[in-house]
RNA sequence: CGGGGUGUGGCGCAGCCUGGUAGCGCACCUGCUUUGGGAGCAGGGUGUCGGAGGUUCAAAUCCUCUCACCCCGACCA
């Protein structure tokens, strides 16, 4: 590629629309531009790393026996109400008409179309296991785009679908996947977590996710692993292994003043008692009327432990007047004693915490030496609190958890039968039984993990490519193009490299040296070749490996070969 | 969806409070000089000031509506 007949507009100055690392740099290199919210083109430099991306996926999904299709963007609606997803789903989903009015859907992922398939064609146990996928525009209308690439409205996504008989069968079609995600990812450069992940909209039995650490906030995803065992876990489903309760002599019921104080940490201070001892009573509206949640008063309520308890696709507090009619009280001041009308769910461990305090559900008071069972009855027990660091692990008992922070690259879901189910996609067994397809649903973000790749990898000048997506192999820069001398050994490099089967940026503008190596180190191709006066005089060329800044000498004739050895180093 | 903010040349911004007919840096074009880490000098082009409506002799500036984009939040009683 000659920079000449590319396009690729650098920057000097970052735009400001970007404020993560990997954002500005591949909009200052050239790689990206975007169109609306969330909607980015892809330049000439970013698309070769793209196809690059891809074709490592597609090379790794191949090798476990997986097969390439192409589904449709559009799809009618009808099959999306079939099953459910039209409603649960939500605004994230696009939505059109057609010229006769007819609904459609922009395709987020394919799970109905690839049953709608399925379901059509497959009808034995002989023809399983069979595993599909495609690499794909996908479009979600996100309700926050932001970070560039990492969440956008449309973005390219392989997704694979795997149709299975049995469970064993579908235990090894699932391995197989985590085995081709391992090897496509590290083949991109990138060392990744395997995680234990909710299943969100999917739906569906298990899910894990695939997650890029990385220390900068364009980590999204919080995680949690175990110092001591293999434990991995996204912060949504991540639980801990909890401390025996005090042990303490159950005390008389005491209703105390509490005059304006509210704040669980308020509420402690003032009654002089540890805030472990306090629990804090939380009003959710659910799809099917309220809930009140019970953690303790140092915890936090996570909402995706108590959506999925509750089987709510929406859950947001309840606001300042429900408050008021559901506990009779002012805000701040809900209790579980005497609360009426809704579910009460109390965490595990308020459920064996002995004498806490909570709100009286009456202004200004609150109640001391509440106990579960004996003042009131919660309708579920169940882990409904948010994990933090230095809990202890509660698969092997004796790590601590470590929070670390990651881009969600891949992940990967066990579906059961929930989609075969609802679209009655089935086969016969070898009785003649019919049985419903079980299926798995693996997802790996392309844009996204090219995204990740420079927010993992790149120092202040640029961005440094792995070499196996980088845009391409190595960046000659003449540092003089009016040098006749330097442009024929130019021309005659970037013609050994092609011949050679190494892809070469020929930089032949007739720009000042210091731009164009400013240039080459913001874009990050990983060996850069000067050609300039001080090397030619002696009939020999400058390497300068980008990752290192490392500089050594080569003849001009040994130009491929010494690339070659220099390519193995890095 | 709630809160905050921003829309002025390709990019980054000033001007707005206090209305008087648009400016700076970078980029771009021409010439000369320069030439190994984002050159210097001189000259040049570039705007329906996001859009619509209103107030006014006069609107980038004030008012209303609207659109787009960015940030924070949408978890703590």
């Amino acid at each position: 590629m000659r920079w000449s007949e590319a396009f690729i507009p650098t920057l000097r100055e970052v735009p400001a629309e970007a404020e993560l690392i990997s954002h500005q740099l591949l909009l200052r290199a050239g790689m990206i531009r975007k169109l609306a919210a969330g909607i980015y083109i892809y330049l000439p430099l970013f698309q070769r790393t793209l196809l690059k991306v891809a074709q490592i996926v597609r090379e790794e999904m191949n090798r476990q026996g997986a097969v390439e299709i192409t589904m449709p963007v559009l799809h009618p609606a009808e099959i999306w109400q079939e099953t459910g997803r039209w409603d649960t789903v939500g605004k994230e989903l696009i939505r059109l008409k057609d010229r006769h009015g007819r609904d459609l859907v922009l395709g987020p992922t394919h799970e109905e179309i690839i049953t709608f398939l399925v379901r059509g064609e497959l009808r034995s146990y002989r023809q399983l296991p069979i595993n599909l996928y495609q690499i794909q525009v996908k479009f979600r209308d996100e309700i926050r785009p932001r970070f560039g690439l990492l969440r956008g409205r449309e973005f390219t996504m392989k997704d694979a679908y795997t149709f299975d008989a049995t469970e064993e069968s579908f235990k090894k079609s699932y391995q197989k996947m985590i085995d081709a995600y391992f090897a496509a990812f590290n083949r991109c450069g990138l060392e990744t977590v395997k995680v234990e992940s909710d299943t969100g909209a999917m739906g569906g039995k298990s899910a894990h996710e695939f997650i890029v650490l990385v220390d900068t906030e364009g980590g999204e995803s919080l995680i949690f692993t175990c110092s001591n065992c293999d434990y991995a876990v996204h912060s949504d489903r991540a639980s801990f292994k909890e401390a025996a309760p005090p042990s303490e002599k159950v005390l008389p019921y005491e209703k105390v003043h509490t005059p304006n104080v509210m704040a669980a940490e308020e509420v402690a201070r003032f009654l002089k008692l540890p805030v472990q001892k306090l629990v804090k009573t939380m009003i959710y509206k659910t799809d099917n009327g309220f809930v009140a949640a019970l953690v303790r008063g140092d915890r936090e309520v996570n909402l995706v432990k108590l959506k999925n308890l509750v089987g709510s696709i929406e859950m947001d507090m309840a606001g300042t007047e429900d408050v008021q009619r559901i506990t009779q009280a002012p805000k701040g001041f809900a209790g579980p004693v005497g609360l009426a009308g809704l579910e009460i769910i109390a965490d595990t461990e308020v459920a064996v915490l002995p004498n806490f305090v909570s709100g009286a559900n009456e202004g200004d008071y609150h109640i001391k030496n509440i106990n579960t069972g004996r003042d009131f009855k919660p309708s579920r027990v169940a882990d409904i609190k948010v994990a933090v660091e230095g809990e202890v692990c509660a698969s092997c008992g004796k790590g601590k958890l470590k929070a670390s922070r990651g881009i969600e690259v891949g992940n990967t879901f066990s579906l059961g039968t929930k989609y075969s189910v609802s679209l009655k996609a089935t086969f016969l067994d070898e009785k003649g039984g019919e049985r419903p397809f079980i299926m798995g649903s693996y997802g790996i973000g392309i844009t996204r993990t090219a995204q990740a790749a420079v927010e993992k990898f790149h120092d202040a000048d640029g961005i440094i490519w792995p070499k196996t997506i980088a845009p391409l192999d190595v960046h000659i820069v003449p540092v003089k193009m009016e040098d006749a001398q330097q442009a024929e050994v130019a021309e005659r490099l970037y013609r050994a490299f092609n011949e050679a089967g190494i892809e070469p940026l020929l930089d032949d503008r007739k720009e000042r040296a210091g731009v164009k190596f400013k240039d080459a180190d913001l874009i990050g191709i990983p060996v850069q070749i000067v050609i300039g006066d001080r090397g030619l005089k002696e009939g020999k060329l400058e390497f300068k490996v980008r990752k290192t800044k490392e500089s050594s000498t080569a003849p001009i004739g040994e130009a491929v070969p010494y690339f070659k050895k220099l390519w193995e180093t890095i």
